[in-house]
DNA sequence: TCCAATCAACGAAAATCTTCGTAGGACAAA
DNA sequence: TTTGTCCTACGAAGATTTTCGTTGATTGGA
């Protein structure tokens, strides 16, 4: 389908993660948030919302008067996309230096450092296996 | 003082890497470089690095006829602007999210791997002794 | 001297993103 | 019916970013 890269802008990031918290909102709903953050007009988060609806990032439901809006895409996809693209732009596609600044950005819990030791472990079971797979030569996409 | 907050555009970020690698480049070089990648007009390629002089982004040696230009920031202070900034944006500052974001859009190599357990046991210790800390000024929670 | 090549400067078009005012429809209360 | 409220649609102004054509200065040969 259509969103293989889709890059959400700034004002859509911000939308898209009140929908991602609150599975579905109005116009109204994501406006009071958004509004309490900063003064925003009620007609800038309803365009965005309908550019998001062109764009086909959010899906809405036109039944009642005010329209009901949801992300159409799970934020690990879009989360994805955007660590792809950071990853690729920014660090020559070293995942090492990105992960040695996220660790710096936000010195994380000793909770969360524990859970990231255990996707280390599995991310080198998948390396191990990988390297099998390079020597059997199998082909899948 | 200066860039405290500095985050390059699209446009900006491929020249950056391109001063980034090779330390002071003229506007020719760069754009041999990028026209390789795609076809770019050679006044596009100055007038961004004009406008990234005027933003302080890179400095310029007037001297010799063609312009000689460097980035002003390193790799690293723009890097950390740029993931600090995703980290609060899309991830409500979950490092460990994005840490799997990142393991899984490029996996990484076994040596890879080894460096990364490395920063683990590191940040372990300093979150050890931020909770020292904690224990001794007692917060909230 | 004259010409061709090489550059910076400048302005402006084009593209994208953000913001908001105004208009008009639907609907319920007065 | 009239009025006020709530909502979408639409267009357009602003802001930012990206792209490039044109101009004029400099320089190294023919």
């Amino acid at each position: 389908m259509s969103n293989k890269n889709f890059q959400p802008t700034k004002a859509e990031l911000e939308i898209l993660d009140i929908l991602w918290e609150r599975e579905a909102a109005t116009v109204r709903e994501i406006h009071e948030i958004i509004s309490a953050r900063r003064p925003t007009a009620y007609t800038t988060v309803l365009k965005t919302l309908q550019i998001m609806d062109e764009k086909g990032s959010v899906a809405r439901d036109k039944a009642a008067k005010a329209h009901v809006y949801r992300a159409k895409n799970s934020p690990e996809h879009t989360q994805k996309n955007l660590v792809a693209d950071l990853l690729e732009k920014a660090f020559r596609g070293s995942a090492l230096k990105l992960v040695q600044h996220v660790l710096e950005a936000k010195p994380a819990s000793a909770d969360e450092l524990a859970e990231i030791r255990r996707m280390i472990k599995k991310a080198e079971k998948d390396a191990a296996s990988r390297s099998e797979k390079d020597a059997a030569t199998e082909g899948e996409n």
